[in-house]
DNA sequence: CTACAATATTTGTATGTACAAATGTAGTAT
DNA sequence: ATACTACATTTGTACATACAAATATTGTAG
């Protein structure tokens, strides 16, 4: 469906426009997916992240400041978002020893699992809308975001 | 920036990870960059969302039906918006004579004049980020987002 | 006409987000 | 040691969002 259907658009729009309101809506698309996969599952789509975040670290813990800058969404309350995973059991936290500042943030192997459980669903979700896209546009709309963006 | 780069990666990424990733992160930045826009005349995004819509109606009001399924952001709550609007004056709402269940709202004069003070600082943030692409990658961002999406 | 389903909107509640202020710790200059 | 600045995290508060349930109105079948 192209976006001026989407909301029902009653004039036509310029090219600058079109573009913003597509990525906002496409955000929106994927976001809404992927909502529905990890809260199957009791995770909101930031704590989910901040678990990737964490196996990323290979049993390294990280501390609230790792995680915050590499969150997509960097405005994010780390701290809170930490706090519900804790009480899950997903992962430790610990006040670091060498710099009693810092915490100490792991993954547990009850988290570890969890991830297990949904790599391949989360694998699946990616694919799908990819999937449309040969391997050629794939690259091309990856470049031209990356061109976007960085004005 | 390369998205690897913003998260911070420490592994390659498959490119449908990169993409979606891609997609949510720069709707993030363009997100941001408007928030500021419409926050500096106390507004939020869905807000002036609304109001835009509004004046899209050309004079005739619109019902909270309608509202709906104009905006992006597909889940917000369009009755506690309108009341936002309502109490700064910048619409009006009353009950449809023709059918008493729905709603007629319409922007008023002091939401117009809102509107057309916004109007060219958002022209300028929507072209802000275009002006990096020529006309014919700006034509293949928005038809490769489209033919994503609608997998 | 009555009961029931459909439509349109509102409200309640839990949760999440944004942002400033507060807290606690470490490093540095005097 | 003291005062000061920088750093790391937490907390308070207002606001926004998601979603189910409630309310009110309309249309329709018997």
């Amino acid at each position: 469906m192209k976006i001026e259907e989407v909301i029902k658009a009653t004039v036509p729009m310029s090219l600058p426009k079109k573009i913003i309101l597509n990525i906002m809506y496409t955000q929106n698309v994927i976001g809404e997916n992927f909502n529905e996969i990890v809260k199957a599952h009791d995770l909101s789509p930031e704590q989910y992240n901040v678990l990737r975040i964490l196996r990323g670290q290979k049993g390294k813990p990280a501390n609230m400041c790792v995680i915050q800058e590499r969150m997509v969404a960097k405005t994010s309350n780390t701290t809170r978002l930490v706090d519900k995973l804790l009480l899950k059991e997903l992962v430790t936290r610990e006040v670091c020893p060498d710099n009693r500042r810092k915490m100490e943030v792991a993954i547990t192997q009850k988290g570890l699992d969890l991830l297990k459980e949904l790599d391949p669903v989360i694998d699946s979700h990616e694919e799908k809308f990819t999937k449309n896209l040969t391997v050629e546009e794939q690259e091309t709309l990856n470049t031209l975001l990356e061109k976007y963006r960085n004005a």
